[in-house]
DNA sequence: GCCTATTTTGAGTGATTATTCCACATTCAC
DNA sequence: GTGAATGTGGAATAATCACTCAAAATAGGC
């Protein structure tokens, strides 16, 4: 089962292929033969490193989801402000992951099982997250942390979806005037 | 070219179809094989009735997007508190429109030019009445203005998307909340 | 009840989809 | 260098896609 060289370079190949694709032409434009072609490999080669086209972009999408969580060991450590920004980071950084998170978020995961159950869970982990940071510099109730959490995210996501829809979109310059939004309000 | 009433139902019974299909399967989920069996018609009808399957899926695409208008002919004249509710009051009334909006303007409009292009400006025509709106009950510079709308929308099509993964998310309740902190918000 | 316009049927089209299979080429430990 | 393991090429597969067409069925004004 080991491989060699070889068969690593043409897994990397096709891997690249597979996340332009996503990222630009979406799940429905995520072919076979768009990917052989894009990876210079044939269909041989292809059944040799994958049992399937899904597996090549399930394995895209969980390098997307998994990108998007900023210190995954440090959990209960980062501020609000922390988060925010590394949310944001990861949009400006990794727009082609970042695009296709977004992507299977609304359209692709409805399909697809597995992928609509890694992307709720992974949402929850982070409201939880954003929940804890609030907490720990507010005196609040959780019920009411976990709502400013949502309201938060809400607004992420809505910069994230407008991003989205238009490459040019300042989402970096809005983030910020959101959080410091955030930061004057107070818990009535 | 007149109709007769068997020919209006027909068409009728397609859209319907194509339109829960849209809804619920996404745009990759919407086969003319679906959209014929659920419609208990065949294919020779259906052409009859329509030119293409993107006539159909189009038709419903137009529907969906005019549905989230309040009041199409009385531009500059609502209030910031009564698009909000609009805009909630579209996603709590018509879920299966609602749903196929949030997808296209995510997911599938990418693919296709002319969704694409109604979809954006139709959000530039939102943002618009949002400034326009907030104008009207403050006294800030047209840029501020603008900033407030977009953080403002920001938000409501963020819990429009997190009611897009989670059906049972009260997004009535949350789109209240954010009026709230927009309501006590100052322009500094 | 006739006659034309409209509607419906359903097998069949060609294009595209992911996937298979096997002969052949390459790699690399020994 | 030999040989077994791994990688590659490419034609062939069956399934599915949107769509066509001619014949048969129905509708409705007269």
């Amino acid at each position: 089962m080991a491989r060699y060289r070889a068969g690593l370079q043409t897994r990397d190949r096709i891997l690249d292929s597979t996340r332009w694709l996503l990222a630009r032409a979406g799940l429905d434009g995520t072919t076979m033969a768009a990917i052989l072609d894009r990876a210079k490999v044939r269909s041989g080669s292809f059944y040799n490193l994958f049992d399937s086209k899904n597996e090549a972009i399930l394995t895209v999408v969980r390098e997307a989801i998994n990108a998007v969580d900023p210190h995954p060991d440090g959990v209960g450590q980062d501020t609000v402000e922390e988060l925010v920004t590394a949310y944001v980071e990861f949009f400006i950084g990794q727009p082609t992951l970042a695009r296709i998170y977004m992507q299977l978020a609304v359209g692709g995961a409805l399909n697809d099982e597995d992928v609509a159950g890694r992307v709720i869970h992974h949402h929850r982990d982070r409201l939880e997250r954003f929940t804890d940071a609030i907490r720990r510099t507010r005196d609040t109730t959780p019920a009411k942390a976990q709502l400013e959490a949502e309201l938060l995210l809400a607004g992420l996501n809505g910069l994230a979806l407008r991003w989205l829809l238009e490459p040019d979109f300042d989402m970096k310059r809005r983030a910020r005037e959101i959080l410091k939004r955030w930061k004057v309000s107070q818990p009535q």
